[in-house]
DNA sequence: TTGTGACTTGTAGTCCGTG
DNA sequence: GCACGGACTACAAGTCACA
């Protein structure tokens, strides 16, 4: 699942950064518990968002995507 | 603005497979109307929905995003 | 420091039309 | 074939207390 993909890709480009979800989160302006949810898998997460984080850890949004989304599980 | 170079992109894209929008969203069971204000810019898509559609391009969500959303405006 | 359930509000997303 | 609008329902956004 696509939300699943991204939320664990998420985390690990965060934990690269060195930054705790709440650090990242208010880097971002981003609810901490929101961003919890997202890296669960729990959320529909929109493009905004994923903009969003995606300037946070200073990656294209090609690139957060890298490797994920390529098949339906 | 992302949601715009989206848009333009997911144009793009479709218009290469030389499907209307009526056919492509019929295609990937998407409302025509809601494929259409995406197109437009105008709707702040899920990545639900970004997967369906670049599933029907037949290109990965990276590939979807190669060259836009690197900078701000 | 992180996970989660529950909740309200705004909008994503659907379905019906029009020129 | 497409842009646009009205009216609706489903669900994402955003926040909180508590673990």
């Amino acid at each position: 699942m696509i939300k699943h993909e991204l939320g664990k890709r998420i985390r690990e480009l965060r934990n690269q950064t060195g930054l705790s979800q709440e650090k990242f989160a208010l880097k971002i302006d981003m609810d901490r518990t929101y961003l919890a949810s997202v890296e669960a898998g729990k959320r529909n997460i929109s493009i905004i968002n994923i903009d969003k984080i995606a300037k946070g850890l200073n990656v294209s949004i090609s690139k957060l995507f890298e490797g994920i989304g390529e098949n339906n599980e």
